[in-house]
DNA sequence: ATGAAAGCGCTAACAC
DNA sequence: GTGTTAGCGCTTTCAT
C-alpha cells in the first residue's frame, strides 16, 4: 500500500476503496499514528495553529475573564485536530495587524473577538473562509454571537413585570458593535412600555459601573432599576448603591449580563443572563478548522437567570 | 549567499561571519521575512506547540478562570516564538495521557498545571528539558509556584494580630500537593500563637467554601477566623456565614487566596493575597520554549491585600 | 566560514 | 482506485 493511498484515507480526501480505508484504519489504531501536524501544515500550508484576536483599546484587554473562556474553548477544540492556538491584541484603530496574522503562514485561521467595523473593513481577502467572528460579522467573515437584543428584551420586561418603571441601563464600550443590538432593544422595551430612556456608556469594568451608577442616581434620582451589560458592571454597580445607602431591589433592582461565576455568590445575587462563550467558541473554531465559506449570521440563546437583585 | 548560512544566522546556530550576520538581517527585515514554523518544526522535530495539561479529578477543571489565565498567558508568550497552544485534561488517575502527549510530534514542550506525584513520576524521559511544572516539581520537572506558605503566614499572623485566637482553615482539594506547604505553614503558624487547628478540606469551589464554613461554624461555634485556600471558597464562605446571620468581620473575620476579581466588589471586600499567575505561566513557557534542562525550583510571592472582611 | 545536497513526513498532480 | 513523483521551507551533515 503506498503512502498516497493511506493520507487519502486519512484525510478523507479523494477516491478510496473499502478494503483500503479498513487496512489503512487497522494499521492506524494498531500503531497508535497520530498524523505529523507540521509536515501536514508545511505541504498544505494550511498553517498550524489558529489565532485568537481581540479587539480592545489596550493589550490589557487580554486578560479580561472573558477572553480566558474564548480561549480555553478554542484552545480544547482545536487539540483534537492537532492545531493550536495563539492569542493576539488587535488594537481598535491599527487593523493592519490582521494583515500580519494573514501573511503569517503559520497561522491556519483567524478568530476575531469583538471585532469593529473598521477591523473587518481590513480583513485580507487571503483570510476568506478561514475567519470567524465571536461579535459582528460582515459578507467574507461568519458571526458566532449571544442574541443580546433579545436578552435585553427579556431583562427590561422582567424589571417592568416586577413595577419598575424609571430603568437605566449602562452599556458596553461605545465602539463595541454588538452593544448597539442591546441598546436598540433596550430602547423598543422602554418605548413600548412608555417609560424613559436613560443610558449611560459603560466598558465592562467594575470601576466603571460604579461610576455609572452614581452618574444615574444624580442625573435621574427616582430611578428604580439598573441594567448593564456585563456582570462585573452590574456588581460595581450594586456595590455603589449599596454604599450610598441605596437599597437592592427594594429601592431599585440591578440586574447584569453575562452570568460570571461570582454573579451567584454575590449578596443580593445577581439576576442576569447567560452567555453560552463556551459553545459559541467551539462552534467558531469548528467553522475556522473546516474552512467553511459560508457568510452565516448565528445567534446563540441568552436564558434569563433570576437571583434577588431583581 | 546560500539557504544554509541564512539559517544558521537566523537560528543563531552555527558559524557566521559578520558580514554574512548583517546582510541576512537586513534583507529578513526588508522583505518581513517570518519564519515559517511548520517547515521548521519539520526540519527539527521540535513540534509546533506547546501542551498546557490540567490536573484534575473532572473534565471540568478545564473551565476554571485559573485554567483561562495560564493558557492567555501562556499563549501570548508563545506566540512572539511562532509557537501555538494546546490545552489537555490530565486525569488524576490516568497518567499515561502523559506518555501520549510526549509521542506526539506536534508537542514541543508541555507545561503541567496542578501535577500531584503520581502525574511527575509518570512523565516520560523524553520529555525531559522540554516540561515545567505550575505547582510541585521533581527532578525532571522543573517548578515555577505561588509562595504560599509564606503568604498563608502572613494571612494567619494578620489575623493574630488583629485579635483572632480560633483561626479556621479551608483546605485546597486534598489531592493537591501545593495544598500541603501552606496546610504545613498554617499549622506551624498556629501552634507558636498556642492556639487551636481548625482544618476542614476544600475544593477551591464555592460551593465547598459554603458547605465548609457551615461544617466549621457548627463543630466549633467559638471560631473566630476562616482562611480559604482560595477566594471563589473564601467567598463561599463569607456569603454562608452572612446567610447564618453571622457578622464579617465583626464576629468572624474572612480571608482568601489569589486577589480574583470579585474579591474587590465582594461586600465586605475580601482580603486575600495575590497570585502572579501570568507571571508565573510566562516564566514556565519560556522554560519550556527554551528548553532548559535546570530542575529547579522557583516560588513566587505573593502579598497581601486588605480589605474589609479581616 | 560557506555552499551543496539530503531529508524531516506529509499531500497533490499526474499517470496508470 | 492506486502508485509514482515531486515538492512544501527549513535544518543539518559533509565537503570545500
Amino acid at each position: 500500500m503506498s503512502a498516497a493511498t493511506a493520507s487519502r484515507v486519512l484525510s478523507g480526501r479523494g477516491p478510496a476503496s473499502k478494503a483500503a480505508r479498513q487496512r489503512v484504519a487497522a494499521a492506524a489504531t494498531e500503531l497508535h499514528y497520530v498524523p505529523h501536524a507540521a509536515a501536514r501544515a508545511l505541504a498544505t500550508r494550511s498553517g498550524t495553529r489558529i489565532a485568537v484576536a481581540v479587539g480592545g483599546q489596550t493589550p490589557h484587554t487580554l486578560n479580561d475573564p472573558y477572553v480566558g473562556r474564548v480561549l480555553a474553548a478554542t484552545a480544547k477544540t482545536a487539540a483534537a485536530r492537532e492545531v493550536g492556538v495563539s492569542l493576539h491584541w488587535l488594537p481598535l484603530h491599527a487593523p493592519d495587524e490582521l494583515a500580519r496574522l494573514a501573511e503569517n503562514r503559520g497561522i491556519g485561521g483567524v478568530i476575531l473577538v469583538n471585532p469593529t467595523k473598521p477591523a473587518l473593513a481590513a480583513v485580507p481577502k487571503s483570510l476568506r473562509g478561514r475567519i470567524a467572528a465571536i461579535g459582528i460579522g460582515s459578507r467574507d467573515v461568519p458571526s458566532f454571537d449571544v442574541d443580546n437584543g433579545t436578552a435585553t428584551t427579556r431583562v427590561v420586561q422582567h424589571l417592568l413585570a416586577g413595577g419598575r418603571r424609571r430603568i437605566a441601563m449602562i452599556t458596553g464600550p461605545p465602539w463595541l458593535p454588538c452593544t448597539h443590538r442591546a441598546v436598540t432593544a433596550y430602547h423598543r422595551a422602554v418605548d413600548q412600555a412608555g417609560t424613559p430612556p436613560r443610558l449611560v456608556p459603560g466598558d465592562f469594568t467594575a470601576a466603571r459601573g460604579e461610576a455609572a451608577a452614581t452618574e444615574i442616581m444624580t442625573r435621574w434620582p427616582d430611578t428604580d432599576a439598573v441594567f448593564a451589560l456585563g456582570d462585573l458592571s452590574a456588581l460595581g454597580a450594586l456595590g455603589a448603591l449599596r454604599s450610598a445607602g441605596v437599597d437592592v431591589p427594594g429601592d431599585v433592582a440591578v440586574a447584569g449580563f453575562d452570568d460570571i461565576a461570582f454573579a451567584a455568590l454575590s449578596r443580593p445575587g445577581l439576576t442576569t443572563t447567560t452567555n453560552p462563550v463556551e459553545d459559541i467558541a467551539a462552534r467558531a473554531a469548528t467553522a475556522v478548522l473546516d474552512r467553511r465559506r459560508s457568510s452565516s449570521l448565528t445567534f446563540y440563546p441568552s436564558t434569563l437567570v433570576l437571583r434577588e437583585s431583581a
